[in-house]
DNA sequence: ATCCATGCAAAGGATTTGCAAAGAT
DNA sequence: ATCTTTGCAAATCCTTTGCATGGAT
């Protein structure tokens, strides 16, 4: 599991391999995105600029879109569309991978993983004479218990 | 095989049900949606709006707009990003469902169908506690042969 | 000392909306 | 006649960018 410190090492390593820097608002930021009580969040970047904001004032909007954008660079954060009209970014665990399910109830976004789906992406891919180097899958659905009692947890 | 005509028809159903009313814009942006010449091209607003516009220049960018949006809600036509800052829309076979499959060397987009991934998907939801509504699945692939040579075609 | 990063505000691009005039039932 | 649709322009939303100042190596 990459912890938040591991996080801001990869960030670091990727900027000096760049000639670029590490600065105190990249590395709060990379830590309130990786902060581990919002681990299944899936924020926007004003969620995030909100987070930040709690902790330090003075950071403006634009440094969280440009951090999110190294993060993005160095396979840190994953942005991810669901239906919404705006990116929403999850931090990204090295050598795994899952896919969401949107609640259509309650607009939950529930993470699952299926190897079989993700062999069967590789061969589809390869039969269209492709090598899959990513991919975006997300499922909508009706829960079939209502919100309130079933495991949907409302994001927003 | 669901003709120009035939889409139509279902706007013409939709609207008097729901008290709107068929109009030259309208029946107009649908059959150049539905134009079986741009069968499997996947446009933008602003392309259907260009292709549009030269039959009948006196059509605005918001009616587009406005079409699409209805044609989306009476399942003719569906919106998907495929990893632009833009939604591109595809005409909607009823029946029918296909996957795309994004060239990373020339943005091709390529539709498929994968009857065993459609199923998993159910499996998966069912699995989460909800029945799947709809899914968007979009591969991203390095050709194995240099576009040129291989099926991609560039769409834009 | 030299570049890079920051914060702000302005710009940009896609999409939506308000409104007066025109059109459909 | 009534209510909807249109076209235009303005507004809105998300995101990016230019620039002068502050910060990192």
């Amino acid at each position: 599991m990459l912890t938040a410190d591991d996080a801001v090492d990869v960030l670091k390593g990727y900027l000096s391999k760049n000639g670029l820097k590490m600065t105190g608002q990249r590395e709060l930021v990379t830590q309130v995105f990786f902060d581990p009580e919002h681990k299944e969040d899936h924020p926007t970047v004003e969620e995030l600029y909100i987070r930040v904001r709690s902790l330090d004032t003075k950071v403006g909007y634009a440094t969280v879109y440009r951090t999110l954008k190294l993060l993005t660079e160095c396979n840190l954060a994953n942005p991810t569309r669901f239906g919404e009209n705006q990116t929403r970014y999850e931090p990204e665990q090295p050598g795994e991978h899952h896919d969401h399910m949107v609640c259509t109830e309650c607009n939950a976004i529930i993470e699952f993983e299926d190897q079989r789906i993700e062999e069967l992406q590789e061969l589809v891919a390869e039969k269209l004479g492709f090598v899959l180097t990513d991919h975006k899958m997300v499922l909508f659905g009706e829960p079939l218990e209502s919100c309130a009692s079933s495991g949907c947890r409302r994001p927003d």
